[in-house]
DNA sequence: TTCTCCAGTCAGTGCGAGCA
DNA sequence: TGCTCGCACTGACTGGAGAA
């Protein structure tokens, strides 16, 4: 078992404070002599010294550890998200410590209470709900970065992505290759999960304005609504359509990737597969579209921006300094078979 | 017997003080 | 000046003492 600093301390018969200096390589500021400095180190290697992370916190009031609470792990964009975040700020010398909460608000709150107990410097939150920034934020002390899902106010630091316009380029765009390639009166389905979050009803918003200024008729478009965004729904919704009878779409369009994933599983299941002259579309992005034979476009999301966003608004909240902010960040259309 | 209060413990940190 | 030490403090928890 490592050596504690007192332990070190009492065995080289030297003060706490020496040691600590020592381990905290601030030897020399503090005129500690070679000789001193070299028995701390030679004993330290050969009986190890781990800091006591828990005692550390509980004097400094930080725990250098911010926490991250998305919807779930299996939707691609969030599991992106994490990773980028978790790099950010062990790069910083943080530790990011992430949890999902299956978008159920009882489990958001417990975790976001859970955290506060652990004393985490900041909370990195995808909101369940509206009600959840203002809860957040009285128990973490207003250390807190809302991402992805901004419910309006501006007591908070949000970084979102610019949904309304990305959906109304994305329909333009898909618009504009069906009529490229001869197919002048397309029909859309657009299939959207959990529609009451602002990131997914901003989308069908924009989508909706383009195919309204495109002059699409009512026949020409459905719009399919799911409870949430994930790979069972899709599959449920697209295979519900097929054993209706019902004529699948020129255009399709999903809120997500686990939403679409469902959909291809569902089209494979019943027809081997998506037709082959399906423009397919989705929002977020998936290396593995690149795989697919049919036109698609994806959505992709500016990780970049939203991570050194979201994550200077927290360094600024945890110092104290300058006042929470609201970033937006664009996405980009990521057209594939569609030249 | 039950309850309340208070001192001590844990392992660190920051800062002022003391000694040669 | 160079080097080292000691104290106060952090929050949750424990255990002992004394009162009801």
């Amino acid at each position: 078992m490592a050596k504690t600093i007192e332990a070190i301390a009492d065995e080289l018969g030297l003060s706490i404070t020496t040691v600590r200096l020592v381990l905290l390589g601030k030897a020399r500021q503090y005129r500690i002599s070679a000789k001193t400095e070299a028995r701390v180190r030679e004993y330290t290697e050969l009986h190890g010294y781990e800091i006591n992370h828990v005692a550390r916190s509980l004097r400094l009031q930080r725990s250098d550890a911010l926490a991250l609470i998305i919807p779930r792990l299996s939707n691609h964009f969030f599991a992106q998200l994490a990773e980028l975040l978790e790099i950010r700020c062990r790069k910083a010398g943080l530790q990011l410590w992430i949890s999902c909460c299956y978008d159920n608000p009882d489990t958001q709150q417990e975790l976001i209470k859970q955290f506060r107990e652990r004393n985490v410097d900041g909370l990195f939150l995808v909101p369940a709900n509206a009600n959840m920034p203002a809860l957040a934020a009285a128990q973490l002390k207003q250390r807190l970065v809302l991402l992805d899902r901004d419910f309006g106010g501006n007591d908070y630091a949000v970084v979102v992505t610019d949904n309304r316009q990305s959906g109304y380029q994305l329909a333009q765009r898909l618009h504009a290759f069906c009529v490229q390639r001869g197919d002048l009166q397309p029909d859309f389905l657009l299939f959207a999960g959990n529609s009451g979050m602002p990131s997914i009803s901003q989308r069908l918003v924009g989508l909706n304005a383009a195919l309204d200024d495109l002059g699409l008729s009512a026949s020409q478009r459905r719009e399919v609504q799911v409870p949430h965004n994930d790979f069972h729904e899709g599959e449920q919704a697209m295979a519900e359509l097929i054993d209706s009878g019902q004529p699948l779409p020129k255009v399709l369009v999903c809120s997500s990737i686990p939403l679409f994933e469902g959909a291809m599983q569902a089209l494979k299941q019943r027809l081997g597969g998506a037709p082959e002259n399906m423009v397919l579309a989705t929002f977020d992005d998936h290396s593995m579209l690149d795989f697919l034979r049919n036109p698609v476009c994806s959505v992709r999301q500016d990780y970049a921006f939203m991570i050194e966003q979201a994550f200077s608004e927290m360094a600024q909240l945890i110092s104290g300094e300058g006042q929470p902010a609201r970033h937006i960040a664009s996405m980009r259309l990521v057209p594939r078979n569609m030249d």
